[in-house]
DNA sequence: ATGCGACCTATCTAGCAGATATGTTCGCCC
DNA sequence: GGGCGAACATATCTGCTAGATAGGTCGCAT
């Protein structure tokens, strides 16, 4: 039962807030859990499709338009509980950067340069978008919103990995100068 | 061709240090480019079929067994060259760890404290680990090889990270303990 | 001599991302 | 009021990918 599970808890877990439609819980992933998850609508649809079969999730006519909403039971909320419990699959890695970094003697210093300064650039875009974030959740958990600790401490995950990756870019971009300039 | 290219990559990088069996590439792989990057049987058997299909590696009889040891061309030299300067597709987040603690209400602290000192576990041995690698590394940039400069900014990337999801643990277990403490 | 562990070559299943196709509904400009 | 574009919504297909599984060879120690 290990295998598959992932993303049943990402759809789940996105009904626990509110009854949305398949195309909301994508767009609830892509917002909230942007930084860390991701699920395309070729896992979502089937996904729903299956959780619906099994009672854990439930038609719930509302929504703008013809779309069907679905709402998360009672069982599924219990089975999201059991999911969470489970132990974590082992984060699959695959760095395209440090892949291309690793064979850099064959690309050269210029070259490194170029793909290093991309990983800072996104990793200093992705932490002033996290410090935006930050604020909204802050008041959140000032307004008295149990979960939103949570939340925080997710956010702070994102924000250690981008200031690491940007301390990691600036110490290398003045490693590939020093090589630059030597030999 | 943007998708698939990255198992060409590891292959490719792989054999581009010396001919080996497609074992020995799995084994090279998982042992060198290991905290960043994997590859399975699955992928790089029917790689080196297509790669020896288009003349980008050739069999060079030697090996321990019956195996075939694989051997990069010229050609394949230039290939990989080409491949490591193209466009770098975003990496897939998807962090087990902190989908559950997004959710983390419905566990609880005591719960999440588990999840997160997990974590920190790895990060602390990941981090031993490169410490190790480094010495090594470090060797053979005194030994002029030219390469391993490269090899030891990946590596720099992996202590990077593990420092900072150790830091983030220790801080999250702090935050764990004050949610527990108080209502 | 046999049994163990390493080496080595596959193949299959299911998860998954991204692209694509198709249609609906809304707000808004002209 | 009619058309246009953006967001909404559902669904499917392709090919990459991880992990399991299964089979086979060889050297060596007991």
């Amino acid at each position: 039962m290990s295998r598959q599970s992932q993303t049943e808890i990402a759809v789940l877990g996105a009904l626990s807030v509110e009854p949305m439609s398949g195309y909301a819980v994508r767009q609830a992933i892509a917002q909230t859990l942007g930084h860390f998850w991701s699920e395309s609508f070729g896992q979502i649809y089937p996904t729903l499709g299956r959780l619906e079969a099994e009672g854990l999730v439930a038609p719930s006519g509302e929504g703008r338009t013809s779309g069907s909403t679905y709402r998360l039971t009672a069982k599924g909320r219990r089975r999201l509980r059991a999911l969470l419990q489970e132990p974590i699959p082992s984060a699959p890695p695959r760095n395209g950067t440090l892949l291309r970094l690793f064979f850099g003697g064959l690309l050269g210093p210029a070259e490194c340069r170029g793909i290093v300064q991309g990983s800072r650039d996104r990793a200093a875009k992705s932490l002033a978008h996290l410090g935006r974030i930050r604020v909204e959740v802050q008041a959140e958990v000032d307004a008295g919103d149990a979960g939103a600790a949570y939340r925080l401490i997710t956010l702070s995950a994102g924000e250690h990995t981008a200031r690491a990756q940007l301390a990691w870019a600036e110490e290398t971009l003045a490693v590939l100068d020093a090589l630059d300039a030597l030999p």
